[in-house]
DNA sequence: TATGAATGAGTCTTCATTCAT
DNA sequence: AATGAATGAAGACTCATTCAT
């Protein structure tokens, strides 16, 4: 279980706020852990406060319904993924990749990578019909980013204020979508093939992916208005 | 609503039989519709029957649970859509592709214009998760089918006995999921782009795919084991 | 299954009652099997129906529904046991015992070698709750009967007109309940003990019953009105 | 309806405590007395709760199922019956019978007052074919209970040490089952005698069991393990 | 006669939600 | 804030009984 990144250090909080965050992260935990098994709909608030080694009542407190409490588990983990696959390139500069496509790539190799390393977060993503708040949580990210998300990818697809694709928000879906739904039943059955062996076809066609974009013309390049996103 | 296809003609059948063959029809399309609509947890037994005009009890005469007439839904739809894809492809030899990525191409298109002629199959099989099955189905396809998948399978990968791809499953794999995880908010919702717009990019994306597991070395093709299916 | 006895000949029947005799007897078997296994409670009319291998609509030309089934083969079943256990004693004079209680004492002999060669007929009884069923049996004899318990009985504890016992209907439910009660977990599981553990008690104890209901002084005992019975 | 001892006095526990233990008395009154009208088969989970006068959720906070709850209520109507009919013989020692068949004779007599006074009891007990557990409970006492059965027995049986008795166990078993088998209709319908006819006769074969067990040469007695129950 | 499809009342069971403590 | 007892609505499933064929 990858929660721990869930618990935020909490600062400069009163101990009773404090306690109060703990227990919703309990609940968070447990609701997780059961969604990820059963799917939401066969889960129970009961279950759920079991889990959480609270009463069932105590559930109200925190959260309206399981519905409620559902989308801010969507939220933590996309955003938990994204910022584990993007935080490499934001400290170490020297590190990065030089050109988009080995940036996109390598950031598309630490997302399966994560998903390997933690079967959880993605039977619960895959559980849940989830990928659709997923995408959504990529462009609409959280107040509490580490990561700017919006800045980066800004960055990667223009050059000079100008747009190097022709449309940067289609091509991230479709790359999205294609790592992200062909991921699932490799990386858990290795059906029908083994992460290792998908890697280079999926590399391969987000490499080409890219190209189908890519606006060669430097001069019929539009002007990026807010950077696209 | 297209179950239309789904009501097969029925000949030499006695009255009951097929009187018995319509209050089966008559669960399925309104399961369908209910599933489509609200996902199959959140539907009850008691709202399939009603709209299905027959008493709770009857429902139990025709299958075992929902769960049971979700599968027969799920291979109708998945075969539905198959047969319908190809069957252009087996009439008029003279209107076929020429080379493989034509024709795995136009199969796709076809699929994508029959979806977006159809939300309902659409929604259907992104509320309830199917894409599984459906795959499935491909693979191991039902005694009525009036399309031989894997014979076109089988003639599309291999030349004079010979495999002309790596790995032709995973190929298709990747293929399939990366149509189908894509057209589902294209189609419903234009977003983040119009149908129009992504089809020229998924064109060039399966054809880059296809080509990263030719193998163009003659001399180096395996031999077809039960056409690698 | 000893329901062999209750396929009674049919002679002179016509054809057609033939069949409906059989097919209710069919009925009767498939309840018989199933209630000793289930209990009368939990046994479906659709499975009673499909045990005999008729419809279930059928069931319903033979009987009202399955409590009225249920006394006919209490009926049966107490009268075929009856039967065996006495018929000894009516072919050949010669084999009875002498003594009224070595007569008692082989009766209830036969009727446990019965139960222990049958312990079907003995779960039945014992799970259908139908000792007082069977005891009436005993009283009011069905019209089919081959044996004439009255007789028996009335010759048993009668002399020269007289009754030999203070109160033999009362004497001869407290052997029949003491046998029976006794008999059940002894036969089916050994338990408390052995069956062959069990008899010589048991003989002594319906020896001893018999002579506490005994008149010694034969100017004391009252004129027997209809046996007593 | 004698269920006023089921309510043991109920020292030192919270106000909530004590109101659940109402409600659970509450279910078990009202499944007493619907399971001895109508046999624990026939009577509804909604009609237990009912006649609580509780929601039906509630029953299920206390029983897993009917069986659960009904298990509950044998085991207490026969600890009470025993309790009931030993309690005279451990306050005043003075009072108690002098040979062990006085003993059983007027423990069996007090069982048949008690049963008499109260026929629900009698009732409940024949109407659920519940003497097997009875039994059981004869032999595996529960913690609560106030008389020590198993000292009371061994104390019976056995003699410096030494069985007295052959088979005390089977010896037990029969007087059991021919007293509560006998007395049912007895005492609810006074057929085919008066509980006044029988008692005469029961004691006598009472008598005569026990006589049929005792072993007469001391020298022959087995040492006594355990008691041997 | 025999069938078995259809019915819908009835049963068990779960669960979100409320509320007194 | 926290609890967990209580509720009753809702869902799954069964089955005796009817009736058209």
């Amino acid at each position: 279980m990858t929660f721990g990144h869930f618990c935020v250090i909490i600062l400069h909080m009163g101990r009773l706020a404090q306690k109060k965050q703990e227990k919703k992260d309990k609940l968070l935990r447990s609701a997780f852990s059961l969604f990820k098994e059963k799917g939401i709909e066969n889960t129970s608030i009961s279950e759920i406060a079991h889990g959480a080694g609270v009463a069932k009542g105590t559930f109200y407190l925190y959260f309206k319904d399981k519905y409620a409490l559902y989308e801010v588990l969507v939220a933590r983990c996309a955003n938990d993924i994204l910022v584990q696959a993007m935080k490499p390139f934001t400290k170490d500069k020297a590190s990065e990749p030089k050109t988009d496509k080995e940036w996109v790539i390598s950031v598309m190799d630490r997302i399966l990578e994560i998903m390997e390393n933690d079967h959880s977060m993605l039977e619960f993503v895959s559980k849940n019909l989830s990928w659709g708040l997923f995408r959504s949580a990529l462009y609409s990210p959280t107040e509490s980013d580490i990561v700017d998300f919006r800045g980066i990818f800004s960055s990667l697809i223009t050059e000079d204020g100008l747009l190097k694709y022709k449309d940067p928000e289609l091509m991230i879906y479709m790359i999205i979508e294609l790592v992200s739904s062909t991921c699932y039943s490799v990386i858990l059955e290795s059906s029908p093939a083994d992460l290792s062996c998908l890697k280079p076809h999926l590399n391969a066609a987000i490499s080409s992916i890219i190209d189908s974009f890519y606006i060669e013309d430097v001069s019929k390049r539009p002007k990026s208005a807010a950077a696209g996103l």
